[in-house]
DNA sequence: CTGAAAGCGCTTACAG
DNA sequence: CTGAAAGCGCTTACAG
């Protein structure tokens, strides 16, 4: 590149550089080489000259979940418009952690989870290489980790809540995973409210986030107990349990039993869902995270923050 | 790193090399040092020896449809499991040339590009730069551009026909951006068709393959068009104008007037939308694309492949 | 089998 | 204002 310009590497290197000082003319004469050359400057050889790489790992989870989805779409489209390239792993289940050791092998400015993608060795790892860890959906207080989640216990229990008032008595639930901290979170947002009442769980199912596993879900739990609530640990799951409510049962929504989900994704207010929810705030998620990476790449060195966003109802016609 | 294990460099080095000659004491010495700091060898320094990055460009359309959604997720976890890692752009519409320019910094084994996201000159800077492209859902007959593509004239085709043989007459068509090719390909494969029977599109209007969208299209053309049939370019759209029909017209689907998508995307076999559709085979695209993808990568410079597949029709009960 | 040296594509002091 | 040199973290011939 340098030859076909008939200048020094400094030169090249400087006409690429904003603010670097060099004549003119012979910043055109590189420019219209490089032009014709389809030629730039690899990012990753600058890297090694202690350039952020202006790349993050983004480690999101199962593929069956459609807030997943929705939350990596537009946090890799918030990256981007940050000048952060995000290296997207994950939808493909057991191998994740693995696969993220892998992308440990490039020079990440940081890396972004979701959930309970990952387990601690990754985490570990990380904080020895120096690479700042931003994690979405769950907690961990360690020294230089930050995260964003929503209040789970507190958003079922609004959902419980207004539920109660409106004098239903008979709950269900259908969490995530079972052992996943969120849907466990969920779970005893419900049983901690109901207990005050002197109320207990009727049923409890869990499933993989999906449309389909929370229509299976319903069918088990109606096969043995009689229900008038149904609080679900996420949207997809409780639209599958509501579209099994009305196509292959007599019982009416919300007439005879309610139906929330959690989430309030797309979908949820679609006139054929309608579902009333529990917002998880998207993009405030999106936008905490951004905000965070930001401030720790900022200022590496800087404690820990961990940012909760508030649960809020969406009343809509399924209960 | 070298001196932490009380070795030299190529020892390092040779001890991460699969079948390189190392005394079996000071390799584990070398993985010991390595595991307690966490080193792993900088992918990005290796490939300034020549080593392939395993980093490929990976461009979706906007995140308005969900197909597209489908897809990325689709892609990266076989990506992934095929040891390559996407760098992902895409869902914030107009700058997404420009952050392909951006990316193309980077030193990318292939860039996948999905649709119409990207203009010619994207793909002349990457020929240039000798980065292979591998185009998902469009067809360009270049020196070494791969391409995987599903007929669109033949799957509209495909549904009016059926539409026509159930005594359809009065047809309308929703489609995609305007200036899109895989928009028009599917348009003139409903009007080719109509043509034969002496018929004609009766309405035609152009949304951003969104449910609401499709809604609002439907919305409009039944204030000025009495319709029998309407195909959609997508199925998003095609659940929009649906669910637009169900909620907020008087007219019966699929009594009054049927409703066919395109794509086939998880949501169309729920049962609250049971749509009929047109396949768009997504298990095959992203099967082709890693094939294409390792074909390429093993003989960069055999010539451009063009794989077509065949759409089908998949008849719920929209019809 | 293994170390010292060269070199990948860059940038950043350092001289001029 | 700008070139020559050093060095980032690696791997790969090249000697031994």
């Amino acid at each position: 590149m340098a030859e076909a310009a008939g200048v020094s590497r400094s030169a090249v290197s400087r006409a690429f550089t904003p603010g670097a000082y060099l004549d003119a003319d012979k910043k055109e004469r590189v420019l219209a080489a490089a032009f014709k050359l389809g030629y730039r400057p690899n990012a990753l050889a600058a890297s090694l000259q202690g350039a952020r790489t202006n790349l993050v790992g983004v480690v999101s989870g199962k593929r069956s979940n459609p807030y997943d989805g929705e939350w990596i779409v537009r946090l890799v489209a918030e990256l981007n418009a940050a000048d952060k390239w995000p290296i997207v792993l994950g939808g493909n289940g057991a191998d994740t952690e693995q696969d993220v050791f892998s992308v440990l092998h490039y020079p990440l400015d940081a890396l972004i989870v979701r959930g309970g993608s990952v387990g601690p060795a990754v985490i570990e790892n990380c904080s020895k290489l120096n690479i700042p860890v931003i994690l979405s959906g769950r907690v961990l207080e360690a020294p230089r980790i930050d995260c964003v989640y929503t209040g789970n216990h507190r958003g079922t229990e609004l959902a419980t809540d207004m539920l109660l008032k409106k004098g239903r008595r008979k709950f269900a639930f259908i969490g995530g995973p079972a052992g996943w901290n969120s849907a466990q979170e969920r779970q005893t947002g419900v049983s901690d409210r109901l207990v005050q009442e002197g109320l207990d769980l009727l049923a409890v199912r869990n499933a993989d986030y999906s449309f389909e596993g929370g229509a299976e879900a319903i069918a088990s739990i109606l096969a043995e107990t009689e229900i008038d609530a149904l609080v679900c640990g996420n949207d997809a799951m409780a639209m599958g349990a509501l579209s099994y409510l009305r196509h292959q049962t007599d019982l009416d929504v919300p007439e005879d039993v309610s139906v929330v989900g959690f989430d309030d994704i797309a979908m949820a207010a679609w006139p054929d869902f309608d579902l009333t929810t529990v917002r998880n705030p998207q993009d405030a998620t999106v936008f905490e995270i951004l905000r965070l990476l930001e401030s720790r790449l900022s200022n590496p060195d800087k404690p820990g923050e961990i940012s909760r966003l508030e649960p809020e109802l969406v009343l809509r016609s399924t209960h």
